[in-house]
DNA sequence: CAGCTTTCCGAAAACGATTTCGGCGCTTTA
DNA sequence: TAAAGCGCCGAAATCGTTTTCGGAAAGCTG
C-alpha cells in the first residue's frame, strides 16, 4: 500500500534496518546471499529510498541553485539548459531563480537557496551589485561557488567567462578585413565589464590595423532597447563616412539595421552591420545579421562540472586551486556585413 | 560556529527541544515570558529551522516540479517566469525540467521528480505523448498536478490553457475586417491540439463572414521552422489571389513575411501577415509583424495558483471540482496588416 | 482542605536512512 | 585445546523538527 521503506524490507525478511541497508548498498560484510534475497525484494516492491531521510542523514541535497539575470532571454534560458542537463547527470537537479538584475533580489534569492541547503550555486552578478559581503559570507560559510558569465574579480572561485575582449576584437577585425575604414561601435552602459571588455576589443583591433580611434563615433546606448538602435542609426546615417558599426548586442544591432534600412540605406553595401549575442531573430532580419555566437549551453555544462568539482573537494576536505574557464565565441557571418576579398 | 539548532538554544536556555519548537511557532500552551527569551536568543543567533528536518517531519518538500517543452522559448520562459514568482510568495521553489517534446524524457522527468517528493507539479504534455498512464498513475497516488498550455481532456485535473480558437478566431476576423478577401492558412502538424484549434477558429472566422473556405490555401507546416516559412511565401506568391495569410505561429509568420518582401511583394498592401504568439523578434521584422499575445507570465501564475489550491486540498483532505482556466489573448496589431477602414 | 481546573512545560515517539561498533558462531592455527 | 581470526549480522545512535500526551505546580471553588 503505502510507499515501502527499509523497515517493511526488513521485517519481511527477518533482517533488521541496518542489514537491509547495507544490503542495498552492496557492503562488503553482508553475505551474497542475503543481499540477492533483498534486492529481490527491492525490485518487486521497486523501493525508492526516501530522500528526505537521505537529506537529512547525509546533509546533502543533491540540489543547486542557479540565479540568473533574466531567464527570458535566449543567451540565459540556453545556459540554464545547459546547467540543468549536466546536472542531471551527476543526479543533481537545478532550482532556478531571477536576480532581475537587482542586488536586492540577489541576495534574497541567495538566502532562500542556503536556506534550502543547495549543494552549490551558480551565480552570474546582477549588473547593480557592487558589494560582495553577501558573496563571501558564502564562500565562507563553504558553499560551493561558481561564477558565470557576469563576474567579478574580488573574490577567489572557479568562474567561466566569454572572453568578451577577444570575442569584440575578431569581430571588428572581420569588418576591416572586408573593407570597411570607418567603423562606429554602439556600447552599453559604462559600468559591467562586459561592455567595457567589448569597447577594448574594438579598440584594440582598430590599433592593430592601423585605423585611428574616433571617439566621436562610439555612440553609447542607455537602455539598449531596440528603439535605441533605430535612434542611433539616424546617427550613424548622418555621418557620411561611416561604412561599419559593431554593436554591443544584436537588440541595438538588429535596430540599427532596421533603422538604416528604413533611411534606405544598402546593407552591406553602404554600411556593414555586426552584432553580438547570435540571438534567435538575427536569422529572421532582413538581411540576416552576422554577428557572434556565444555558447550559452556549453557555459552552463562547464559552470556545472566547475561547482561539481568544488562539491567533490568539499566532500574530500582537499583545496582546489580556483581556474577561470573562458568559453570559445564563434563569428556567425551572414548578409549584413560584406565578404572579405 | 556551526548551525543554531532547536537543541542548542533548548541547552542556553534550560528548555526542552519541544518547548523551543512550539515557542518558536507561537503554540498557546507556551507562556509569554518564555516565548520572549526564546525569541530573544532565536534571533541572536538567527536560527533557521533544519528544512532537511522539517521535511522529512511534515512529508513537504515546499517545492514543486514544472515540466516544460522547450525553455528556450519566449512564451515557456515567460511561463518559468510566473511560476516561479508566484511559487516564491507562497513559500515554493520551483525545478524546472525538459520534456524537450518527448514522452520519455517527459516520463523520465516526472519520476525524477516524484522521487524528490515534490509537493505538486505542473506539466504541459510533450507532442508525441499519447498514452497517459504515467499521469494517472501519480493523480491515483494523490500527487497534486495542474496542466498547463498542451493538455489532453483524458483525464480529471485542474488546467489552465489560452483560447486558441477564439484567438485564432479574432486574428482572421480582423484579417477580413481589414478588406482581406482570400485567406491562407499555415498550420503546423496535425495533431496537437494547438494547431487544431488554430485551425478550427480561422475556418470558424471564415464562415460566419461568408468567405468559403478553401482547402487549396491551407498550407501544412511540418518543421514549423523559419525556412520553412520562406519557401512557403514562394507558394503563397504564385497563387496571385492570395490577399492575407494567418499562420499558426511567429516564427512561421515571420519566414514567411521575409520571403514574401524578398520576393517584392508589398506588405502589408498586397499581403497582410498576422502570427501567433507574439515573439520579441515580431517587433523587429521589417515590416514589423501583427500578432496574437499569449501571455506566458500569467499563465504561468495561474497554473500555479490552482496548483496551490490542490496542495492545500490535499492537506485539509477535501476533494476539489476540477476547473479549465483560459488565458486571455489579444491581438497585436504592428504593420504587416492592413488597418481596417 | 479536598477536589477541581488551568497553566505551563518535558519526555518521547515519530519521520527513514546511514553507519559505527560490537558480538556471536564458526574456522583456523599453534 | 586455547587463542586468534573471520564472516555475518543486529543494536543503537544520529540527523533536527514536530506534536501528542501526561504530569507537576499553581490557582480556584465550596
Amino acid at each position: 500500500m503505502s510507499k515501502p521503506t527499509l523497515k517493511k524490507i526488513a521485517e519481511r525478511l527477518n533482517l533488521s534496518v541496518g542489514t537491509v541497508s547495507k544490503a542495498i548498498k552492496d557492503y562488503p560484510d553482508i553475505s551474497d546471499k542475503t543481499k540477492e534475497k533483498v534486492k529481490a525484494v527491492v525490485e518487486e516492491l521497486s523501493y525508492k529510498p526516501n530522500k528526505f531521510a537521505q537529506n537529512l542523514r547525509n546533509q546533502e541535497s543533491k540540489i543547486i541553485g542557479l540565479i540568473i539575470p533574466q531567464i527570458v532571454h535566449h543567451f540565459f534560458s540556453n545556459i540554464v539548459l545547459g546547467v540543468t542537463e549536466a546536472a542531471e547527470k551527476k543526479g543533481y537537479l537545478v532550482i532556478v531563480l531571477e536576480s532581475t538584475e537587482s542586488y536586492e533580489t540577489e541576495m534574497k534569492h541567495l538566502d532562500l537557496l542556503i536556506e534550502r541547503h543547495v549543494d552549490g550555486l551558480l551565480l552570474s552578478l546582477a549588473d547593480n551589485t557592487i558589494k560582495y559581503n553577501h558573496i563571501t559570507e558564502i564562500i565562507d560559510q563553504g558553499v560551493p561557488i561558481v561564477l558565470y558569465d557576469k563576474i567579478s574579480k574580488s573574490f577567489d572561485c572557479h568562474k567561466v567567462v566569454i572572453d568578451d575582449k577577444k570575442a569584440a576584437y575578431n569581430a571588428t577585425k572581420y569588418l576591416i578585413d572586408s573593407g570597411c575604414k570607418k567603423i562606429a561601435h554602439v556600447r552599453g552602459p559604462l559600468k559591467p565589464q562586459t561592455t567595457v571588455d567589448r569597447f577594448l576589443g574594438y579598440k584594440d583591433a582598430l590599433k592593430d590595423h592601423h585605423i585611428s580611434f574616433d571617439k566621436s563615433i562610439v555612440f553609447e546606448s542607455e537602455k539598449i532597447s531596440f528603439d535605441d538602435g533605430k535612434e542611433i542609426a539616424h546617427r550613424i546615417k548622418k555621418n557620411k563616412n561611416i561604412d561599419g558599426v559593431f554593436a554591443f548586442t544584436d537588440l541595438l544591432a538588429s535596430g540599427i539595421l532596421i533603422g538604416l534600412v528604413q533611411e534606405g540605406v544598402k546593407i552591406p553595401e553602404e554600411i556593414s552591420v555586426m552584432g553580438f549575442s547570435n540571438w534567435r531573430l538575427t536569422k529572421m532580419t532582413s538581411p540576416s545579421l552576422s554577428t557572434v555566437n556565444q555558447c550559452g549551453y556549453e557555459m552552463g555544462q562547464k559552470a556545472f562540472e566547475l561547482l561539481y568539482e568544488e562539491i567533490i573537494a568539499k566532500k574530500t576536505n582537499t583545496k582546489l586551486k580556483h581556474k577561470t574557464i573562458e568559453i570559445p565565441t564563434e563569428l556567425v557571418i551572414r548578409n549584413s556585413t560584406k565578404k572579405p576579398a
